[in-house]
RNA sequence: GUCCCCUUCGUCUAGAGGCCUAGGACACCGGGUUUUCAUCCCGGCAACGGGGGUUCGAAACCCCCAGGGGACGCCA
């Protein structure tokens, strides 16, 4: 039998996403049980929303949580480029053997063709779908157009009867209808592949045994089964995960819960922690035991005895993990160590001391000045967002107008954030200092303070976000309407920039 | 709307037809230890979504329903 071969394979487009290590963790465990490899792929084909950095930060947080893989961009290995972006070639070459068979066919179709197609299927409450357009072009038409340098796409051609059945390692045999498969773009106009075509080339150019991957694949895999077919390569085994789920039950979101593993590492958990908890989603140790490392549940995993019912990510048992971490795994010595290693980022530490070095008198002033740095969230109620000419709702409607801004910021600088406080004000026709009154509170706890605009900077997004919805959330929480107000003033206040930027 | 997946305490889960009066853990509540608190120890609360089958016997197997979730992009 084939050496067993799995891995992950994130999307350099946001912060680094505790599901993705949640998958890269069932994945390794499972690869390395059965002596085989785990690899790391980067599946970089968005050009807009692909960055290095975020690449960057992915491959920090998963080493950070132990997961390290046996190739990878980063350290090679013989199935390169283990980068999508560099594999292009590879995917022309692929693409052109599919086109020549007819199994894929150009299609010219304009965006807005297909929006006001999308938009009348949608409104008969038909399944949206491309509606075959471009497959009744001629041999000339598609050469002509070509000439003629008009932008295409490149979409795969599905059986239009009968069903696509497959084994799901943990669900047993699955059954979608053809019909229900669009003719997916596989190659895109901007000639990068589309997930599922790269995906399925990489998957078997990297000789991968077995898929381990979120349920909110299961619909898609027929797309990928007609292309293994279509290429007559071996597909490897599909074994999909329940999703990480917010409280509410739906899929994990940044918008319900912390899902940055720097928030994580931020707020003071230790990687052991999380990692193992990342493993009792889903997963019991066959004797019950709740704590245990990697390596103890690599030892003595068994893929099949994943459960299936979407797993609630259950911020309170996650601290009493870590706390548990902290009581029976550090001496005084180690905790010392980790803390210091924590606490004291030389980085973080000489950002911060230009803003207290001349506000202090003493150095024991340091603490009760700074020590918002060091915390996660911060002991506050809504007494404290008592202010003469500011109400409670203005409050509220200032940080949560903070936080979505925050959110979308392109680049994260001290003066990016300072130049979003400052709009906002203009915008909300409050003085600056009024504005930033609620940030005092909700950042620093007080409010006087250092810079909150720095404090916001140096904190950096994911416990800035958390702060202030914590804040929010003591002024009383937003209801869905309040949301709906509040996304028509953010809406205003995008119109109120759009002229600033020229 | 169409399709797919899922369903045991509030949450994470054990459970492979009789070991189930359904076990463990978090949270919560009570008690003990501790100068306080936390830790630690002891105890308590709390679940098989509903309805039909199959079977001597069903949490487990089958069917239907309901509920939840996901997918339906030139995003991944």
């Amino acid at each position: 039998m084939a050496k067993v071969r799995t891995r992950i394979a994130p999307s350099p487009t946001g912060d680094p996403h505790v599901g993705t290590a949640y998958i890269a963790l069932f994945n390794r465990c499972f690869a390395r049980q059965h002596e085989g490899e785990f690899i790391l792929r980067i599946e970089d084909t968005d050009q807009t929303r692909s960055t290095a950095r975020s690449e960057q930060d992915i491959l920090k947080a998963l080493r950070w949580l132990g997961l390290d893989w046996h190739e990878g961009p980063d350290i090679g290995g013989p199935h390169g480029p283990y980068r999508q972006s560099q594999r292009s070639d590879i995917y022309r070459q692929h693409i052109d053997v599919l086109l020549e068979n007819g199994q894929a066919f150009c299609c010219f179709c304009s965006a807005e063709r297909l929006d006001a197609l999308r938009a009348t299927q949608t409104e008969n409450r038909q399944t949206p779908g491309y509606d075959g357009h471009c497959l009744a072009l001629s041999e000339q038409d598609i050469q002509k157009k070509l000439a003629e340098k008009v932008p295409y796409v490149v979409r795969m051609r599905v059986p239009s009867e009968g069903e696509c059945v497959f084994q799901d390692r943990l669900r047993g045999e699955i059954r979608i209808a053809w019909e229900q498969i669009d003719m997916q773009v596989l190659l895109k106009s901007d000639h990068l592949p589309t997930y599922h075509f790269a995906n399925v080339v990489d998957d078997h150019l990297m000789e991968i045994t077995h898929v381990i991957r979120g349920e909110e694949w299961i619909n898609s895999t027929p797309k990928h089964i007609l292309l293994y077919q279509h290429f007559g390569w071996q597909p490897p085994q599909f074994c999909h995960m329940p999703l990480l789920r917010n409280p509410d039950k739906s899929k994990l979101s940044k918008r319900k819960n912390p899902t940055s593993i720097s928030y994580y590492k931020d707020m003071g958990y230790l990687p052991e922690a999380l990692i193992n908890y990342l493993g009792m989603m889903g997963w019991t140790m066959p004797d019950g035991r709740e704590k245990f490392s990697i390596d103890e549940m690599q030892a003595a995993f068994d893929i099949d005895r994943v459960s299936l019912g979407g797993p609630v990510f259950d911020v309170e048992k996650l601290d009493w993990l870590n706390g548990k971490y902290i009581r029976e795994n550090l001496d005084a010595e180690a905790f010392a160590q980790v803390f210091a290693q924590w606490a004291f980022d030389s980085a973080k530490i000489s950002k911060i001391v230009p803003l207290l070095k001349d506000r202090v008198e003493r150095l024991s002033d340091v603490v009760p000045l700074a020590g918002f740095f060091l915390s996660g969230l911060l002991p506050i109620s809504d007494a404290d967002f008592v202010h003469k000419q500011l109400s409670p709702a203005q409050c509220k409607t200032i940080l949560q107008l903070t936080v979505w801004q925050l959110e979308q910021l392109p680049e994260w600088t001290r003066e990016s954030v300072e130049q979003l406080c400052q709009t906002l004000s203009q915008f909300m026709g409050i003085k600056i200092r009024e504005t930033l009154f609620p940030l005092f509170i909700a950042i620093t706890g007080k409010a006087v303070s250092t810079s909150v605009i720095d404090a916001i900077y140096i904190l950096g997004l994911d416990i800035s976000r958390a702060r202030i919805r914590h804040a929010v959330e003591v002024l009383g929480g937003v209801s869905k309407k309040d949301v709906k107000e509040l996304e028509k003033t953010l809406r205003d206040l995008q119109k109120f920039l759009l002229p600033a930027q020229d």
